[in-house]
DNA sequence: CATGAATGAGGATTCATTCAT
DNA sequence: TATGAATGAATCCTCATTCAT
């Protein structure tokens, strides 16, 4: 495993920007090298296959640069001072508005889930988020539940709401993250 | 549209139950005609085309046989004599169940709704429970939310646990079960 | 060789009849078993096959039977007490009149032509075409020329009209008519 | 619309040439990619759609390149500076000699023609043949008669000349040209 | 590093034909 | 005879990948 070289990241970047367009815009199914190398201004798609070892490669790099800007811009977010009610609800936010800075962001990482290789990483998102449920709880901000339960009906709620606003621009995203808000908020406050 | 013969519908409906099968163990991507026809112990895919139009023919047919088995198992579960509170429960209940009863089905569904022609039928689920949730609200049941949106909670939680408890066998149901049922009270009921 | 049914031949006839109407209307190339039957009212290909050997020997009938209705057409227009020059201007004339009668065995047969296996019934037409010219030279009629060339000549204006008239619906074929008969009047006229 | 390189269009000339050869050889319907592609000495139909768009756009090309050759062929061999007649008698020389020299160009030609996209140019050949004759009447080479139609009996002539002599190797060409030439004169000129 | 040509497996689909009923 | 279901070869085409330059 060698260093790869600033050329080389740099390409593999390039290419992978082009994916995530590519990948939002047609879909998975349609999502071909050919597509992408167009996409990046790419005369050949041997280009993608000399950086990334095969079509896996570069699946699970959207798939990670994605996540990899998704949490960078939650975690810029959060509010990690406060109460864990706090932090929900800052996590919560920080989706909505994650998803209108970056929508392509969002879409292409709906399509690329499933076929992402990568122990699922969706695990960690699970993990992190019962932690945090549990942490509520001991603290007394929430009320006795399952935390690994809720921690999926509260990711649920994450994923479908972006899938949705994903699908139909009509929706308020505003009067939707007031609501999802108060939502989680009924659903595990203590009393 | 002639009226199809009996063996002709006996066929179609063994080659969109091998597709379900393939489809939930193979993902959309890898669900091939070769594949199917193995499955179904045809010994050309020809027969397939012979019987279906096109792939999107089969694909909308296999979408249209889950709606159709999932649909029945549910309303004959739901509690129709009842508050829409006792509805909305009634529902979430099915959905579970109909998960243990028929997991390929529920995940054929989840390969196969992006692909699928028809108009996108996902928005009648999203209507009839928008509608359900606002006869909660006149009858008083319900507190002074936004029908649509709190509508695109509910079917997010339908569609996550349904997601989470197809790729995790460990999910213990039952719990789940009471957990969404709780949650979705307190985040709905008035008061 | 068994004598045919009179069911039998009514049943082939009819193909052979739907064959014709599908050929002229899609071309050769698209005209497939399934398109014959579905015009001929069959409800299965098969009979198809059952009442010709296969793809060539319905081919080979569409010709027969094209060549046959032509052949009666023309020879019931024909002015056989006359000259050798009131024969062929009768058989150009005769030709032109079965386009408008008949245009679609027409364009049929000139779709079915290169994929007739018969020993090239085309000869005939440039055999009979021959002696007539020279029966036209021994009777002091024509000039002096080589009589199959001059019969490749005739037919080849008989066949290019037919098709740019079976292409182009706004030739007018009474003109064309007469300035054909004129033309080979002139070419082939003694002195 | 990108240039292409010149390895592309060896390639894509290759497989042209090829296509003209299966398809003088074997006619339209069994001309398949893997025919050319063996004729061709190609390892693989996929480079034939990797230089051709689809099968259309090798067909027309194929058209494209036998139309070059011939109107190239034809164009070496008017006679632009004499009279109408003379340019007539100039182009039915050039056709004749150019079936002698690009027999296979010939019959392909006929193979191709009835499945090219282009908008049909065997019209530009009749206006341009029109044109001719008009000039030549307005000269007063040629006797009065309807051009368009006129034009259709030249090409028609030219056309199943060349069709008879590419199924029949034994027609002389010579005497086939010299007879040609008198029959169109004799029905063209004036008095 | 980058190019673009080449490869061959695999995709859905159409077709003429066969066969049991 | 007639039906319609079944067959398997053949069609064009797309794809990720490899390789010489």
């Amino acid at each position: 495993m060698r260093a790869k070289s600033l050329t080389e990241q740099a390409r593999r970047a390039q290419i992978v920007a082009a994916a995530i367009e590519v990948l939002a815009e047609l879909g998975y199914g349609a999502t071909s090298f050919k597509q992408i190398a167009a996409r990046a201004g790419l005369s050949s798609t041997g280009l993608i296959s000399y950086h990334f070892k095969g079509k896996q490669e570069l699946v699970d790099s959207v798939y990670a640069e994605v996540r990899r800007t998704f949490t960078e811009f939650v975690l810029e977010r959060m509010d990690h001072s406060a109460t864990a009610a706090g932090e929900l609800r800052a996590f919560l936010s920080a989706n909505l508005r994650f998803l209108r800075a970056h929508r392509a962001h969002m879409v292409a990482l709906a399509q690329v889930r499933p076929h992402v290789s990568a122990a699922d990483s969706a695990d960690d998102d699970h993990r992190k988020m019962a932690d945090l449920l549990r942490q509520g709880q001991r603290r007394g901000e929430f009320r006795e539940f399952d935390a690994d339960t809720v921690a999926i009906f509260v990711l649920a709620l994450r994923n479908g709401v972006l899938a949705r606003a994903g699908d139909h621009p009509e929706v308020d995203l505003d009067l939707c993250e007031r609501e999802l808000i108060t939502v989680v908020e009924l659903a595990t406050r203590r009393g």
